[in-house]
DNA sequence: ACTATATTCAACCAAATGGTTGACCAACAG
DNA sequence: CTGTTGGTCAACCATTTGGTTGAATATAGT
């Protein structure tokens, strides 16, 4: 698998990566796929920024959107973030699964990020 | 190790990740420790310019610079990149080290992105 | 047909981004 | 001291970004 993406890929995975209410739209739909309405519920924004940084999500290849009836739903698409991952891991010979770590993190990062 | 980050560190790294010059110059670094303005030289935009991207690498940990005489080392911080790494290991439970697709995928990059 | 719901579109706005140029400061060379 | 090199700072500019609002579109319910 892992196919080379285009150059431009990068730009737009990392830059979609950069907005914390993007992150945490992808946390959200971590646990489930969701409709655009529900995804953006738990934000303070308007309907239509949630639906922009959706746009973004989506060409950026991190989520699929596919139109049921009225109903628009999001799921992840993570496959999308294995280019930006393969590009960091020429920097450091990270580990691959830090589950400590990550857990620690995502407290930190849920708990306090993107309101 | 692999204290978790603040919020916003996620989005320093993304946001420095997110622009083709600055991921070309992290690949510079990945081979030598260089001055300002060796890792200016291959880009035809100004010192300056250049000297911004440094700095917003630098805010973002990405990398550190240190002043010997009049020349301003950049040294690449490889560490500042797990934070973003371990998050996003959250959505794929992507095999660490993907050593092949990682070259094929560099080789593109390379050739392709930020002259 | 009417009405409500789901979502996007369009126009607009403030702030950030990525670049420029020219002035500036620091450090070495003569 | 003077001049040159290394690098940043400041002001500026065009474009993008992240948000708003109000109108528009599409589907569903009655």
């Amino acid at each position: 698998m892992t196919k080379a993406p285009a150059p431009q890929t990068l730009d737009l995975i990392f830059a979609a990566l950069a907005d914390p209410t993007r992150r945490a739209i992808l946390e959200m739909l971590l646990e489930d796929d969701m409709a655009v309405t529900d995804v953006a519920e738990p934000f303070e924004m308007s309907l239509a920024a949630v639906s922009k940084h959706l746009t973004l999500l989506m060409r950026a290849g991190l989520i699929a959107q596919e139109k049921r009836g009225r109903v628009k739903w999001c799921k992840l698409e993570p496959d999308a973030m294995r280019a930006s991952s393969i590009w960091m891991q020429g920097f450091g010979q990270f580990e691959a699964l830090d589950l400590d770590g990550l857990e620690r993190f995502l407290e930190a990062e849920l708990g306090e990020d993107a309101g």
